[in-house]
DNA sequence: TGTTTCAGTCAACACGTGTGCACTGAAAGT
DNA sequence: ACTTTCAGTGCACACGTGTTGACTGAAACA
């Protein structure tokens, strides 16, 4: 038997799975409907207004639950880079069977952040900009990066999550494809990556041509 | 005096100026009505269909003429670099001074990237796509990249595209704010850019750590 | 046991939506 | 001058929307 606390959590989580649901499903986020979210719920819209102000509201709560996710995706990456050699390729699959298994958030992501209401944008960026000074932490303690600064460190971390994070939705888009398609995706954004590491560092410690 | 066919792309010209006028408004393009524009360029709703099926189609033609700007884009940018040095910041001046006279565009752009219809989807890859590609001609003309191969020359274009365009969102947001701050993304941006740069030179050379 | 709290229901409203159809009037073609 | 074309109009319809207020009944509490 569930509490009464609980049933209310259950039809909150049932909201915001709905509304997830149908941007999974080729929706933009903006344009649902408290109803349709209702319904999807299997629960009548006026019953909508006892857990959300209105859809901005379900919305930033997604993106908190979505920066308690990229918390687990960082520890889990980080147990799973104990072994040095291939960090950036293990941290890159990992990510990429991350978003596979949480679409619909990686969906919700792509379209908040260009197309997002003005709260939910700065929301989003600050759960980005969060997972950006966390991997400039982790490229601190890497002896590669001894002599880079501080700034650059994390203009490189914030440059990576900028182009990852823009390429997210080619990933998206060809996810039902083969899983070549998504080897060479992953291929391409390491390579991309080492570009950026390797240039960090030859500039820290001979700064000649732009 | 116009003619026929002149009145008829001025009023296809203000329909989707209404719309991006709409779109910079901080209206989400995805949930803006036919009627809306319509009201908004000053022409009943049925009118619309006189020029464009649906919304979407609307979007399309916004889309072409992007492809358009950033040719153009291209060309300044490619007399201005002409005298070699700082060629990465006057660009960047440039695209900065771009972005803030077309907000209603670059809105549009960052809201489709990740929000639009699958059609839309895929007709602003295919520009940002070419957009890359040319930028990775220009760089395999100039001396510093003759050892760089082919595909590393176009993953490096690439990232620099990815990263830049996912951060003009960003540039949009404080489009209102004084000048320092847009230096400091221009400089931030630049010195990004440099870190891809010297990376795939110096890969190029010698690979070694990753 | 009796009382209160409150998640979910039901009915109703005023309003904006996409789209069909018949119409108008001036420019274009003859 | 007479006819055709067709961008823009006006009206109408069926439908989905957000939000309101009063109601229900089971869990929580006294």
């Amino acid at each position: 038997m569930l509490s009464r606390e609980d049933k209310k959590n259950q039809t909150r989580k049932a909201l915001m799975n709905a509304a997830l649901q149908l941007v999974e499903q080729g929706q933009n986020f903006s344009s649902i409907s408290l109803r349709e979210v209702a319904k999807n719920a299997g629960v009548v819209p006026t019953s909508f207004y006892r857990h959300f102000r209105d859809m901005e509201e379900l919305g930033l709560n997604i993106v908190d639950d979505i920066g308690l996710m990229l918390r687990k995706l960082l520890r889990a990456a980080r147990q799973n880079a104990a072994a040095q050699p291939g960090v950036v390729l293990r941290s890159m699959t990992l990510l990429v069977e991350f978003v596979c298994a949480h679409r619909g958030y990686f969906w919700f992501l792509c379209q908040v952040k260009g197309g997002g209401t003005p709260a939910l944008r700065r929301a989003l960026r600050n759960e980005l900009q969060h997972f950006a000074q966390e991997l400039a932490g982790d490229l601190r303690l890497m002896p590669a990066f001894a002599q880079v600064n501080s700034t650059d460190l994390d203009l490189a971390a914030r440059f990576i999550v900028s182009a990852v994070f823009d390429t997210t939705i080619d990933l998206l888009d060809q996810i039902d494809s083969l899983a070549e398609a998504r080897d060479l995706y992953i291929a391409q954004r390491v390579r991309q990556i080492s570009f950026v590491l390797t240039g960090t560092q030859t500039l820290a410690q001979g700064p000649n041509k732009a």
